[in-house]
RNA sequence: GGCUCCAUAGUUCAAGGGAUAGAAUAAAAGUUUCCUAAACUUUAGAUCCAGGUUCGAAUCCUGGUGGAGUCACCA
């Protein structure tokens, strides 16, 4: 039990015994730091059940505590803030009692509905870009985190490998190509396709501004340009399973997946199932037939199929085309029923999908609420704000992106850069140094991304890049590894960094007692995160226990300390906080060094 | 235009209706005979506007202003 619960409980017993009146609830906060006290609660609200002057009320419950509660040392009041101090020994139990448990904070006992977390989703026409990073990064810590929450996870994504787009890439590839092939040109294979959907935008921009030129209306020009017709002719061919245009269309997707493949190993996030839209989307146009049945959809006379939300205050929404064909909405209807087809525990599914498709996602939970699947009261679109530049919006066709794989390799060679005007790692080989470069670069760009509310837009300014000091990755790898060192000083000195200090009776110094505070709030955070899916909690939560750490580290002495029991203890508490430093960085993603 | 989201130091981010709005960065000053200075310690600097609800509002409500998204038989 933490030392709010035990105070809830006892609060609530004072203010019944005093005024013989139950509370529902009692409200905490940590005590500010210019007030004496470990723990604060709020008495304004108890002045709904309790009438009377707060200062007095504060004061029969601090009595109350002070003498009925092991752990209370001492109290004040201000105003209507009931300051309460906790002695030292509730602390150190505390500590003797998670100091042995590696998992500390993760819940183990798993619930039985497991969570589906789709994330990335690319298309299979270009290369990934820091929107996509973005993406990733969130999808993958979610994952961890509500793991972490006790949770079980499957990681998805549903791959966008069929549409009018990746026929554009395949078109251009045939005309322009020349038989050019990963292998042949040595580009990755997401990056050679990529170049080719640029090739189609051109051309067809050019075939535009000829039509134009020779007097056709804009509007028509872009509808009829011969390139996108041809496309459009290709598309039909590759749903009749014309065999030359699928022949083509597996081999550049094939590229693709391969190039993806090696993104994603360089951001470290992985997938436990892949779903292709080339495949689900048949089940969606069934399950769409058996709704038309059912009379949840309705035909227009131009044979289209719609739902009609306009009672809930949303528009109607088509679901198949007059031709029959899927949309959008079509495969994802698919897609949701095939998972949970696949996974019969799945209780609920998390969309980690760009803010700019809320409105789809509200149509779809609510479409398959209408087709009556109960779990689609447990659907949550994982909705993230927009990664801009300082120019406006990324844009694959007009080449305006910040590839993934490019910024990975930037960020390596800054954290390299730094690290050799720093000159610690002298006797590392080549390859260690090389590794520990890209863990550093990717730490700092993956918690640059993490420790944003996911819901708020990024700004990112490749001009100014991204720092590796202050609140940043680097920082708190930075205390990670100086933890390690002092470990491995203490191991060679003697000193013990395992035994345990079950029953220590020291005195702690101040900077001892916040970091155990904040330690303590290490599982209540990951429930929080879990919650709000919201990676940028455990990133914060992080920084500030690291803060505490380098205050800590830099006003006491550590192995200097010449009482043994307290030598020991301050060695174990660093220990504990390079632990917890770990766990947290694993639920973002994020490695850690043991020297920088 | 309808709907949705956002607005906090020069800049990038925090703040579960609670005390004097926290950090980082940029600026100014200091700390290495001492466990890694990618660190620590100081100084200065902010809630878009106008109302309302509340003992108490950055937070909730209403109306503005500014920005983004969306309203496709694209995905």
């Amino acid at each position: 039990m933490n030392i709010q619960e035990v105070l809830t409980v006892k609060v609530k017993e004072a203010v019944s015994s005093i005024f013989n009146v139950e509370l529902p609830s009692v409200e905490f906060q940590p005590t500010r730091k210019d007030f004496t006290g470990d723990i604060t609660a709020v008495i304004f609200p108890i002045l709904r059940y309790v009438k009377g002057n707060p200062e007095q009320i504060g004061n029969q419950i601090g009595e109350f505590l002070e003498e009925h509660v092991d752990e209370v040392d001492g109290f004040n009041v201000v105003k209507g803030f009931l300051n309460i101090s906790i002695n030292n020994t509730f602390y150190l139990d505390f500590f003797g009692s998670i100091i042995d448990t590696p998992d500390f904070g993760f819940v183990t006992n798993m619930d039985s509905d497991a969570v589906m977390v789709e994330y990335s989703s690319p298309n299979t026409n270009k290369p990934l870009h820091l929107g996509h990073i973005r993406n990733n990064l969130l999808g993958y810590s979610v994952s961890e985190i509500l793991k972490a929450s006790g949770k079980k996870v499957y990681k998805t994504q549903i791959i966008n490998d069929r549409g009018i787009h990746i026929c554009k890439s395949m078109l251009a590839w045939q005309r322009y190509g020349n038989g050019e092939t990963p292998e042949t040109t040595g580009l990755k294979g997401d990056k050679l396709v990529g170049n080719y959907y640029v090739a189609f935008d051109k051309a067809y921009k050019e075939e535009i501004a000829s039509m134009v030129a020779d007097g056709v209306e804009q509007k028509i020009a872009e509808k009829e340009a011969p390139i996108l017709l041809e496309a459009q002719e290709m598309l039909r061919k590759w749903e009749a399973g014309d065999d030359e245009v699928v022949s083509l269309w597996k081999t550049m997707n094939q590229w693709v997946y391969v190039g993806f493949e090696v993104t994603y190993k360089n951001l470290g996030v992985d997938f436990d199932k892949y779903y292709y839209e080339s495949y689900t989307y048949l089940l969606g146009k069934d399950v769409v037939a058996d709704g038309l049945k059912k009379g949840v959809f309705y035909k227009k006379e131009d044979g289209s199929v719609w739902i009609d939300f306009t009672d809930e205050g949303l528009d109607e929404k088509i679901v198949l085309r007059s031709d029959g064909t899927a949309v959008y909405m079509t495969q994802d209807i698919g897609t949701a029923i095939q998972r949970v087809n696949d996974y019969p525990d799945i209780g609920g599914m998390v969309y980690t999908v760009g803010n700019e498709q809320d409105y789809h996602f509200k149509v779809l939970f609510l479409l398959l609420k209408k087709l009556g699947f109960s779990w689609s009261e447990h659907l949550h679109h994982l909705s993230y704000g927009m990664v801009d530049l300082p120019s406006g919006k990324m844009k694959s066709r007009e080449g305006t992106v910040v590839d993934a794989d490019d910024l990975i390799e930037e960020m390596t060679k800054t954290a390299e850069k730094i690290s050799k005007e720093l000159g610690k790692l002298d006797d590392y080989s080549n390859e260690a140094k090389q590794g520990l470069y890209r863990m550093i670069g990717l730490g700092a760009l993956k918690y640059y991304i993490l420790k944003v509310d996911p819901k708020k837009r990024i700004l990112f300014n490749p001009e100014e890049s991204v720092d590796f000091q202050g609140n940043t990755g680097p920082f708190i790898q930075y205390a990670y590894a100086r933890i390690q060192s002092i470990l491995r000083k203490a191991v060679d000195t003697g000193v013990s960094t395992s035994t345990t200090s079950q029953g220590l009776a020291i005195d702690l110094h101040e900077k001892e007692k916040e970091l155990l505070k904040q330690i303590q709030l290490f599982p209540e955070t990951i429930q929080l995160a879990a919650e709000n899916y919201s990676p940028a909690l455990i990133a914060n939560y992080t920084y500030d226990l690291v803060r505490e750490f380098n205050s800590f580290y830099q006003n006491v002495s550590i192995l200097g300390e010449t009482n043994e029991e307290k030598k020991i203890f301050r060695v174990q508490l660093s220990r504990k906080v390079g632990e917890v430093i770990q766990s947290a960085f694993k639920l973002l993603g994020i490695e850690v060094p043991d020297r920088m």
